[in-house]
DNA sequence: GTCTAAATTTAGACAAGACTAAAAAAATAT
DNA sequence: ATATTTTTTTAGTCTTGTCTAAATTTAGAC
């Protein structure tokens, strides 16, 4: 059984995993822990005894199957809990992160199935981000970002890369949430941002935010 | 702001606090904790270090107001949530302490407001103990004990003072739950065991079961 | 290829919370 | 009132997870 620690360096190498068969790097894990290199080495010794990590000194990690399996776990309970927060106790998309980082180690396995049937099963997350069954396996999605789409395209929201809190709000300032509706106008080609039409108003968006916008084309 | 071992600390001292004014000894807290008795000194001085307690040497500790409020506040918090478990998640009474034991420990003023408000402001949890407000005021109803019952009485049992999960699987067993009925019949001198009657049939019960089943006198 | 810079690991230290063993204080028995 | 037992505290150690500083390895520049 991982500790609450070991927990989050899981899901913080999960996370910084890329499709490509590339090791992570320590520092990258350091980065992301906010944390020492030398932390993240003693950390990454511990995973790697515990057979949740393949350790190449020098080079990174990888996380073996029962890490990654440990980490999905966790990302699990994250998101599950992330929407009772929203749906059932009134929490904003932008208040639900902290609150389900402590929630996320509570340990019983009762209690996270019985949560995603009290929720009915939810495939994803106040962010769009997909909940993995209690079988560990995600529901994909192909999710594109907005700045790859042409003007003309008509899309729907479907998720934020970023979901900090400071990025949320600047979308419920421009009032865009999970399924509102965005067609691209244009593209300004010097600075790429973008032209669009958001519930009938034009908005200008900048590369930096359509960047962070995940949606699926009409 | 209190550790988890902290809080642990001060909800033991809260319990094993008597109404009279003698202090709460180290031996007591430790057997509580399930540590040595100098893990609990140890302890004993970090909470008065931080003002959670008074503590005289050799004499033993009491909490201040401020080591009060911390207690009250992680009661109130655990038996919200044994509520939730109960009443939403399809727990049995017998198995929400364990988990209730990890949720108490969230920090969210907000969350646990929220929680208190989707459960309708109850004011016990399932075994019939009182749910502090969030001002840290516990709605006191006067509690007996069924043992102290006479003969002819009739009861409703209103709580339990040990909720561990084999009393509670054993008072499953004999139907009585929260708002049972309970006539006492008569008292056997010898051993102190009750013949009652509950939903209509007669059964006995042994003086350690009677001094563990709270009721109020119909 | 060698030199330098960056990344990584090692060594040694610290805080929290636990432990054991020994010392000191308090309570109890005679 | 003294001796014995129990309770409590102290001193020193351990583990987990962190840190700094130093050493080592790898990568990049020329």
């Amino acid at each position: 059984m991982a500790t609450l620690s070991e927990e989050n360096y899981l899901k913080a190498i999960f996370h910084l995993k890329t499709k490509d068969n590339t090791l992570v790097s320590t520092n990258s894990i350091a980065k992301k822990m906010k944390t020492k290199a030398s932390s993240a080495t003693d950390m990454i010794k511990k995973l790697s005894d515990k057979g949740h990590v393949d350790y190449q000194k020098y080079k990174g990690v990888n996380l073996t199957d029962k890490g990654r399996l440990a980490a999905i776990s966790v990302i699990r309970k994250h998101r599950l809990w992330e929407v009772f927060l929203v749906k059932k106790l009134n929490f904003s998309w932008d208040e639900v992160h902290e609150v389900a980082e402590q929630l996320e180690h509570i340990k019983s396995e009762k209690l996270i199935n019985e949560l995603d049937t009290f929720l009915d099963f939810p495939s994803e997350d106040p962010h769009g981000d997909p909940i993995p069954n209690s079988e560990g396996e995600m529901p994909n999605t192909k999710r594109v970002l907005l700045s790859m789409v042409n003007p003309g395209d008509n899309c729907i929201c479907i998720g934020v890369k970023d979901s900090s809190a400071s990025f949320l709000q600047y979308l419920d300032r421009y009032k865009i949430t999970l399924g509102t509706q965005i067609s691209v106008i244009s593209k300004e080609p010097f600075d790429e941002s973008m032209l669009v039409m958001i519930n009938s108003s034009r908005k200008s968006i900048s590369k930096e935010v359509a960047n962070n916008i995940l949606i699926k084309i009409k």
